[in-house]
DNA sequence: AATGAATGAGAATTCATTCAT
DNA sequence: AATGAATGAATTCTCATTCAT
């Protein structure tokens, strides 16, 4: 309980720089999804928050690092989004459900983010430094859901099966919406849902 | 008259060239495939190929009909190979099997190219040219599986469900293992492979 | 309302920038008045200038904004040079001595602005963007003299000749003075003035 | 009269070379007057032609070659064309309007080869090879009709004015048709002819 | 006599980054 | 805290020329 920590981490950036900097990742992320990472620049950002180039590097330390920022915003909203709506179950098949409805809910609210998420993430190399946040992230993504799917093999509610290759599956299910948004604005999330949810339903339930 | 100038029409190029164009694809490739679409310029695909910059102009007409021909390639190759071991079968659900089989097989036997596919296809966007082809290519692919998909429903051994959604959910499956042979090159595709027929059997038959 | 914000719109040009810009339009004059057209790469233009070829794109949209505003330039500062020297007489003949003299003056005072112009105007192609522009201040030109001659034939002062003809054979006449002193620096322009106008003068008479 | 040297000269290139020169400054001829000068590459002029571009590097020792044959070439015709109309005359006056008619005659039946001899004249630049060639035969062309007026003058035919003034813009008169003709295929020449005449008789004549 | 192949220089442009103000 | 200015590297592409066959 270090309560003395607490304030000193909030205080280290002042009210303005965190307003711009919050600016600033979302005028990125607007534009990775508008124009795709290759050609989002910073150029282009600054015109899209109708700021200088200078601000951006101001404010972060490199393209990397606002790349970083905006993987680990948009995880932690998805996670803070997400998380509450699945441990209110206890059932993993019922849990399984709710993760991938609350994940295409929050798809369909925040959807700019979720393209500029998935750019970033086909975009990242290992051994560019983006790479680590990215992969990161990534990585916790899919651990959580295969913790879900393991918790539903051990209660006996799923089958036997490669937990890893599962929630990969899932995950990369769920990331395949994101294009087709670009393409098609009206695509219809719930009826999406209801098909991805019932897909692995029985694609992980025990009784064949 | 004079039949004998269809096929020479057919090889208007000459062997060398015909070497070079390939063997230029193939350094694109792994390029492609090594350090990233973003990153894989004409000087590193041509210092990769030990010819200059120069060359690979001479043989192309620009990056974009590079690109096309790799994607040509790949995926011709893919569909020579997959092919006939799918229309070999009658029943919908061995075609599935073995069109995820087949699918993983030629993966495991030219990982690059199918590395450098999906980079080329996630980096494609509409409006450039490269787009035209690799939309097109990908197009088709999805669409090949959703008529097994679709033939399956009609003839009752598959369930209902949206044909589009799964074909696209089973084609990013496959697609996911790209990159992890990247990260973890002895993965055993062979039961990744089972994992991945046995999920989508499961989630496509009718009897649950 | 806040009618200080129009001379405020005006300057939204920094002072630096103002400079740069004109100096970069300088020295890109001098490059093409020295080197040909063809020849006057951004890199022998920031050469010239001192600078680095980045500026040059960082001030102008690309080359051919560059070339655009050469034009502009030219000719706004010939228009201004020429055009109270003619408007102040009232004779058809005199307004055409004086639009030959005064010409010629400026062309005097600016060799290699009009050496320039010329370059850019024999180059502009139909159909690439510095067309447009080269080829519009270039009509105007000509139709700016073509009022004169028309003027006087409808007040007598002229015979009867097909005006455009006549006034792309003037114009012409003295663009061919540009070349002339780029080989003969000491050319008598005042000389040469005195045989263009009486030249034109006999040319445009009525009475023969 | 040196009738041994005339066997000699013509022979000295086979036939074919001599056909294949010529098409190769044909197509030279219609690739710049088409593209312009800076677009009339070697790729350009070999592909109108159907060769490949090595054939031009084999027959001419480089553009420069090229280019300054071209305009041997066509000097040469218009020569051939003009001089015994002009002097089958006696009288200046009389000559100097045959001169223009036979100029325009000539451009009108050859326009392609005077719009690129134009494109060639404004962009050969001292200091390059071609130049030498174009500037010379550019000074032919005013020398030979220098020497009419100045005849004319001696004759009493003509008033007193600088005769290398007039013949300058003479030349650049009759240049000025070439560009017209690119915009304006169905330009008038006849009429062109009887403006350009009655001009510079008027402008020439002593009798003001 | 002709060609295809290859080269290397140079073109315009874009970009992330740095820095003085 | 912010900006405008500048840089230099990198990218794609075009071109004249050379050379072995």
């Amino acid at each position: 309980m270090r309560p003395e920590i607490e304030p000193d981490t909030a205080d280290r950036r002042s009210f303005i720089e965190t307003a711009r900097r919050a600016q600033i990742i979302e005028c990125a992320i607007e534009t990775i999804a508008t124009l795709g990472y290759a050609r989002a620049s910073l150029a282009q950002i600054a015109r899209r928050a109708g700021i200088s180039k200078g601000v951006i590097s101001y404010h972060f330390a490199g393209k990397d690092e606002l790349i970083g920022q905006i993987v680990e915003e948009v995880y932690s909203a998805g996670q803070a989004f997400m998380r509450p709506r699945i441990v209110a179950e206890t059932s993993a098949r019922v849990r399984l459900r709710k993760y991938i409805e609350s994940n295409l809910e929050f798809l369909g609210a925040h959807r700019m983010h979720l393209v500029a998420l998935s750019e970033i993430y086909v975009n990242a190399r290992p051994g560019r430094p983006v790479e680590r946040s990215a992969a990161h992230s990534d990585e916790r993504i899919v651990a959580g859901l295969e913790r879900i799917l393991r918790r539903g093999q051990r209660s006996g509610e799923f089958r036997e099966f490669s937990a890893r290759v599962m929630a990969i599956t899932i995950r990369v299910a769920i990331d395949a919406i994101s294009p087709q948004l670009t393409t098609d604005p009206k695509l219809d999330l719930d009826s999406y849902a209801r098909e991805l949810v019932n897909t692995f339903d029985r694609a992980t339930r025990r009784s064949a």
